[in-house]
DNA sequence: ATCGCCGATACCCGGTGGGTATCATCGCTG
DNA sequence: CAGCGATGATACCCACCGGGTATCGGCGAT
């Protein structure tokens, strides 16, 4: 059985006319008869009664009809899930200062030629990357958030600071506690913002202060505003910025999380990837 | 996409040697390599690593693989649905003398010359002729039996009567009760046989008697061993037989059944058909 | 370094899928 | 009732494609 003839057989089925079926299939209509006679013969059954009043359906061309247009559906299903299977998103948030996901996106270029791997910076938004709305396959992202429907993979824990101007009093300090910081105005996320994510990232209180959307926003919140943020160590973020250890918060995990439902085969072989990768 | 291609590829990811592969469908190897290079475009993936060393699937390979299998299965199975819907075998039970179902089949014939229909006479083990068991698409045969999964239409109810030899000292009489029969030896049924028919057959009641597996051997166990037995009223079993009614029964319904899970068109339009033929 | 295995390439041929021209049939209409 | 128009079937042609054979190239093993 041949797909070509199943897409000439549902033409002339939804047409009921040799000529119209045609002209829709871009052909003229005498090939399109012997190939209906062809996928009859193929068959062993009369799919249609031809006649000059008109074309009709018999019952083996009826169930026919819906039978093919469904295996033409799952055809292009097919051809949807191979393409899918054959490049990967990663959405990244926050850490876009961090080399490390250009040396992950190397490496698996290295193991796995054949495959697209597009890295795509999240906005502040979401710290799901978009992962729900299907904008990429996998999040390399900063707990806490809603796992529902995710599987998570923890990648690292970082301990995480106060993102102080080099001229702050607090500046010179080599530890601080979230006390030391109660009278400042935090950063303020988007609505919509997933609500643990925010509340972990503002020192686990409601706080005011201006609204972000990125992380170089962040930074100019801090520069330009006197507004505080928190930060994992050991990044460098800005020449006027420093990074103060904040002793009584737990450390930050990244994770990397990906639909339940994927079975895209290259995310485990990402994850394990990344998992190495984040270890070293 | 090309389902012959799919099966080219199949056979390749399979083997995991474009040699072997080549052999396996009765092809030389390069229309087979050429084969697989013209999906590859197709899909706009490379679905196969080559080396010297080997053949290995990458992810798109291998995505593809389970994909090719399911999209070609269910083809045969589009196959074996539409040949289904070309063709309508007919259980009959108990009513072979009936003239009707032959003018039935006729009458079908002539609606749906392209359909293969079939009249199978069945035993009297099964009420449901065979449809449990895919023998046949649809039974025409008498209530009661166990309904569980069919679709049941009832064509036409016909009053009993019990069947008797000419000679029979209640031959002449023109109506019958139960109780009249209460002593005598009625028919058994074979093990297996659904139980709520056996007993209704029996006259409601557990009975010693014969074993019958067919319509006749039950005339033959009325003839020769002096045996009774429930038929429909207006038949004609033989010149030696009559049936006198019974008037303590309920009258014994001729159902149409078939599997509710059947979606083979041709079924509702045959039901139609007999309704009317046998309503006539 | 060389041999051997295996997939790719080059090239050829016959069948098939597309085309045009025309026929046969049937329903409609004057 | 004859002629016309519409529609599917048939006849025939050509280009392309799917199959074949012969051979190359590259990598691994010895």
């Amino acid at each position: 059985m041949d797909l070509r003839l199943l897409r000439y057989f549902v033409a002339v089925a939804e047409e009921l006319h040799f000529g119209r079926a045609a002209n829709r299939l871009h052909m003229s209509q005498p090939p399109l008869s012997r190939a209906i006679r062809q996928l009859e013969a193929d068959l062993g059954t009369t799919l249609l009664h031809r006649s000059a009043a008109g074309v009709s359906l018999t019952p083996a061309g009826a169930t026919l009809l819906t039978e093919a247009r469904n295996l033409l559906e799952q055809s292009e299903q097919v051809r949807a899930r191979v393409n899918a299977a054959a490049s990967l998103t990663v959405g990244i948030l926050a850490d876009s200062t961090d080399p490390g996901i250009a040396r992950l996106a190397d490496s698996y270029r290295r193991l796995h030629p054949t495959v697209t791997i597009t890295i795509r910076d999240a906005d502040l938004t979401d710290p799901t990357c978009g992962l729900r709305a299907g904008l990429v396959d996998i999040a390399i992202t900063r707990a806490p958030f809603d796992p529902t429907g995710l599987h998570l993979h923890e990648l690292r824990a970082d301990p995480l600071g106060a993102v102080l101007r080099t001229d702050d009093p607090l500046a010179t300090r080599d530890r601080l506690t979230l006390a030391d910081l109660a009278d400042r105005a935090w950063f303020q996320f988007p609505p919509g913002t997933d609500a643990l994510w925010q509340s972990f990232w503002n020192g686990g209180q409601s706080r005011e202060g201006p609204v972000v959307r990125a992380v170089q926003e962040c930074i100019q919140a801090v520069l330009w505003n006197g507004t505080i943020g928190l930060a994992p160590l050991g990044h460098h973020l800005s020449e006027e910025l420093v990074v103060v250890p904040v002793t009584d918060l737990p450390p930050s995990p990244v994770v990397a999380a990906w639909p339940a439902t994927d079975t895209n085969p290259l995310i485990p072989a990402f994850v394990q990837l990344a998992a190495t990768a984040y270890r070293g």
